[in-house]
DNA sequence: TAGGGAGATGAAAAGGATTACCATAAAAGA
DNA sequence: TCTTTTATGGTAATCCTTTTCATCTCCCTA
């Protein structure tokens, strides 16, 4: 019962550990022979016999020797978080393509908290870290970059950090096209919500907005309410009334928690959409459903954020490359929610 | 900048390595003091020393010596799933206490998947297993328990497991309550909505539901539909409508996804509740605030599940125990939506 | 034919912490 | 005073793999 170790493999195909190593270690070329010094006809016997005798490879003695853990963290604000949750999976799926196991943790949307985090993937010895980045975070993700760890940022950008990669939207993008498809509609008093967070990507979105509301001619009309993750739900209530109760016709809402509660208080509230006020929401949800006619929204694709990031990640650890940027466009799914009377 | 070791500790501090690993890993015991044979004054030094020249333990040295990792594995059929979600938080922070780092992995409801991700873990040497159970799981469950790997069955029950630790609801008595709460209130054409899995959780809420009616002489109004996870939103419409046009009163699902998908089409569809349907609900949802009249539901005691499971798999790690079984008890949350008239 | 290069293989040295076991000194008991 | 504990500290083996470097054979070229 004890466990198999390379020797035992090494001593059972009748040769030395070194060669067992190299081909437990070699990848498949693209001809499909082994990228290794190894004949052939070796590596197949090594492979056989480490299978019959059911070798798995002990990481811990692996890691400790070769100084890499294939380990990767994500680190988002809240796994429980539709956006986060969606992009987990590509993450993880991609993630295995290379090899790497990956380490969730959440940061809450607090630098405190991402803090500990970061200590904790820190102390693992992590080969990468892939972070939604809070505000105020930066301190703790240069823990990260100092020690040399690759660091790649998802969603959201964050000034004064060299050498990192970023996956990132490009939210002004969607700011001026959820706001255009509005006024494309003949909508003029449109307002957004927005959260008080200082982050990129809502400072951006609403960046968008404000410049598309001021090039068409409707600045007096722009205005950008702000609640708090934790208190949306009662705030959306008093934004939402105070904005009927103004005659604003149209809000555009730049997440997805922001979507879904403003459009449950809408339905709630009986309020006709688009007549009684024009919708734009953010991300894929399940509220749309809710209403007769389709709800136009903003798309972010998530597949390609997952993907990317992993991609640049793993170039930085592979090649210890500094990181690339990839700015991704959204994509404005249309829908009766924005069409007047 | 090359890394501090425990030598280089030892040698500031005068003492050997010994020593040092000692102190490294003590418990604080109840009374304040470490929980090993070195003098109070020589363990400060040693912390002095090793806190001023940074040093960090090397897991991948500790696990290759000592076979432990002091990682635990967490596998929910989905972290995107509301329930699990939320667990997962509790699991993290429970986890830290005892120093685990926990590794997650989603089996997506399917048994393959399972088997992939039990592998991944193993090959990490995880130091336990904490599992939601799907449908035809076992066989990739029983990976981990030969291998001699703690795991503890997580919401789900599963036959002819030995050794392993489990913690799930009293899902029959949940079954039971949602029943006789409608009962209470006079209703009597109760019907219930679940999926086709095979999983114990399902299986014991309809158990519960069906023995209720047929102890109060309802048999003939007893039904269970069924649906899929893929399929639910357009299931559920067709079997809401059905239901409806055959006057049954009262809805008992028996999960969240399925409470959010009839709740959402019932919204939809314009119906009254509770007048033209009575329902009650599973786990907290922000869905319910979408009604006028509050929304009855079953609630789980998230926490306790996930510090009694990480708690469990502790004790099995830490004094190579079997595993305890713990069932919860679920609470009835009353609302108007099971108010007759 | 010597020299060089390529291909295949092996020996042995890290890598850093844990831990079984041994050693010493001081305290306690006889 | 001598022996036995007890408290404290050290030595060295061990965990398993990666990786550097050396070796050896064979073949090709100048």
């Amino acid at each position: 019962m004890k466990r198999i170790t390379i020797k035992d493999v090494a001593k059972e195909a009748g040769v030395s550990v070194t060669l067992v190593s190299f081909v437990m270690n070699a990848k498949v070329r693209e001809d499909g022979r082994l990228d290794c010094p190894v004949s052939a006809e070796t590596a197949e016997k090594v492979l056989e016999v480490a299978k019959r005798l059911g070798y798995k490879r002990n990481p811990a003695a692996a890691s400790l020797r070769s100084g890499r853990t294939n380990t990767i963290a994500v680190i988002p604000t809240d796994i429980s978080n539709k956006f986060f949750a969606g992009l987990a999976r590509y993450i993880e799926d991609r993630s295995n393509l290379y090899g790497y196991t990956v380490l969730f943790g959440s940061s809450d949307e607090n630098a405190a908290k991402l803090g500990d985090v970061m200590d904790a993937v820190l102390a693992y010895n992590v080969d990468g870290i892939i972070v939604a980045p809070v505000a105020g975070g930066e301190k703790a993700i240069r823990k990260a970059t100092d020690l040399g760890v690759p660091v790649v940022l998802l969603d959201r950008d964050i000034e004064g950090l060299d050498g990192v990669g970023k996956v990132i939207l490009d939210d002004q993008e969607a700011g001026r096209m959820a706001t255009e498809e509005f006024i494309r509609h003949g909508f003029k008093k449109i307002e957004m919500i927005s959260y008080t967070l200082a982050i990129s990507s809502l400072k951006e979105r609403e960046v968008g907005y404000s410049q598309t509301m001021e090039a068409h001619g409707l600045s007096d009309f722009r205005k950008v309410h702000h609640t708090t993750y934790e208190t949306v739900d009662h705030d959306i209530e008093i934004i939402i009334q105070d904005m009927v109760s103004r005659g604003v016709e149209a809000i555009f809402l730049p997440t997805y928690s922001l979507s879904a509660a403003a459009l449950m208080f809408i339905k709630k509230k009986g309020l006709q959409v688009p007549q009684d006020l024009a919708v734009i929401g953010f991300d894929k949800s399940q509220i749309y459903r809710l209403f007769s006619t389709s709800v136009a929204h903003i798309l972010q694709p998530q597949k390609e954020f997952g993907e990317n990031a992993v991609d640049i990640l793993h170039d930085m650890i592979e090649n210890k490359s500094t990181g690339r940027s990839i700015v991704l466009k959204p994509t404005l799914i249309p829908g009766g929610s924005v069409l007047k009377d």
